[in-house]
RNA sequence: GUGGGCGUAGCUCAGUUGGUUAGAGCGCCUGGUUGUGGUCCAGGAGGCCGGGGGUUCGAAUCCCCUCGUUCACCCCA
């Protein structure tokens, strides 16, 4: 195949009509169910200063390898980054405009991480989230649980688990850091080479390998929630007691940590068991208490989520839910006459709120009623010589059983109405 | 960044001891006389076999490089 001279960059990828109309009502359903539970939306830039992002965690991967970064052509020249994830800019945006906590947003847009792509793991991916600054009580988490909990439920997806961990707060992590580092360095000589090198820079994350080398050494390994401190232990149990009382099923994952080191205490992530392991993370997130106050802002917790629209559709693909919405466009006309029918019924269909279109080009009957039937419309409004003659036009349903009749054209969009209540 | 698979028409793919004008299905276009789609039938358009180099009388078919893609690791959504 003689190629293009340009493709879309390696890591992203076009996405056309009958995909982006899916997205958007993804999106859609997303921002309905955000609203009803007051949450507003924020968008933000996509890109920020470099300095916002190293707040993540000098050491994990996302800052260290994986930021489409860049100077402005200021003097001095502004560092910045294309956005890895939205939870920084979010929290920057709260220092510098102090709004009244609680502070409950959403959002949706694109991100950027410059890593190798493979099925479902893209240079610029699209999340949606939400965050909550401000608010310290374990009723927020148990919240935000459930918004991200019943937004997968309304999809229709029947195969996302909830895994649920504490990371403890600033007076229970050390000790527990200790500990796992004191096991981990005693056997370290059964560990992978890669995790010993992890095992420098941040103990909790060997946790997180997949490496079968490690596993029966991640196994024995002490665990957080033996030493929680009594306030993240009451957190903690207060948080799992709300899920109960909700109905929402979760699983305890004593061993789940996350990539980048702000996270505190409840720490979350939704696994599709549709899709393969490697790419099964559909959504996760957590408490980033001290996020807020590293940015230069008040002390301020903070707790929220972020989730994967693409492997969400992925997941909704694998499980067969959530088509894409049917056709917008209701009445395809078709005009043997020369078109210039065809563009004054549609203008007048359009203002009444009914979706129509035509074919250019004046094809023969035939091949336009072969585009009226692949454009989806449910009916198909032909004008030839006979209708112009007569001031009439004929409908035509092309979906179900009722044929076809003749009527006059100045109650076209009446009689168009008729076949389906409403617009669209 | 590391390692493996793959790269032939818009899409999904055939095409082995390397040898005449490279195939199928789907899709697309045009027809199947007297205005009508979704089924059926017949024609047609569309590929320098990802790109570059090499081996050979001759390569889609062998070798090298490169790009893309895919899977795993890493990490994450």
């Amino acid at each position: 195949m003689a190629e293009p001279d340009f493709r879309a960059p390696k890591g992203t990828r076009d996405i056309l009509p009958a995909e982006s109309g899916r997205r958007r009502a993804l999106v859609d359903v997303f921002a309905r169910r955000a609203e009803l539970a007051g949450f507003g939306e924020v968008v933000s830039p996509m890109f920020e200063d470099l300095g916002v992002f190293k707040r993540l965690g000098e050491d994990t991967d996302v800052v260290t390898k994986e930021m489409f970064d860049f100077f402005d052509k200021g003097d001095p020249p502004q560092h910045l980054a294309l956005r890895p994830e939205l939870t920084a800019g979010i929290c920057r945006a709260y220092a510098e405009h102090r709004p009244v906590p609680p502070w409950k947003i959403w959002y949706e847009g694109p991100q950027f991480r410059y890593e190798q792509p493979q099925a479902g793991r893209y240079r610029q991916f699209t999340q949606v989230g939400v965050e909550v600054l401000g608010a310290d009580d374990p009723q927020a988490d148990i919240d935000v649980l459930a918004l991200g909990w019943s937004f997968y439920e309304s999809l229709g997806l029947g195969q996302v688990r909830l895994l649920l961990n504490s990371l403890g707060d600033p007076g229970s992590r050390p000790a527990y850091m200790e500990a796992l580092g004191a096991y981990l360095e005693a056997r370290s000589g059964d560990l992978t080479d890669q995790s010993r090198v992890t095992l420098e820079r941040n103990p909790l994350r060997v946790l997180d390998s997949k490496r079968e080398g490690d596993q029966t050494v991640i196994a024995d390994a002490p665990l957080m929630v033996d030493f929680l401190s009594g306030d993240a232990a009451e957190h903690f149990r207060v948080v799992r007691s709300g899920l109960d009382g909700l109905g929402i099923a979760y699983e305890m994952s004593p061993r789940l940590v996350r990539g980048l080191d702000y996270y505190t205490r409840t720490i979350f992530e939704f696994a599709a068991d549709a899709l393969p392991g490697a790419q099964n993370a559909v959504g996760g997130g957590g408490r980033y208490d001290g996020l807020v106050e590293d940015l230069g802002g008040p002390p301020t917790p903070g707790l929220g989520f972020a989730l994967g629209v693409d492997r969400i559709l992925l997941a909704c693909d694998a499980e067969g839910v959530f088509p894409g919405p049917p056709p917008a466009v209701l009445v395809f006309v078709v005009d043997v006459t020369g078109g210039g029918s065809a563009l004054s019924m549609c203008q007048k269909l359009r203002e009444a709120g009914i979706g129509a279109d035509r074919s250019y080009g004046g094809r023969s009957m035939k091949a336009q009623m072969k585009v009226a039937d692949r454009s989806g419309a449910r009916l198909a409004a032909i004008i030839g010589e006979d209708e112009v003659a007569a001031g009439e036009v004929t409908i035509r349903d092309l979906r179900g059983d009722a044929g076809q009749r003749r009527v006059p054209l100045d109650m076209l969009v009446q009689e168009v109405s008729e076949f389906v209540p409403g617009p669209n």
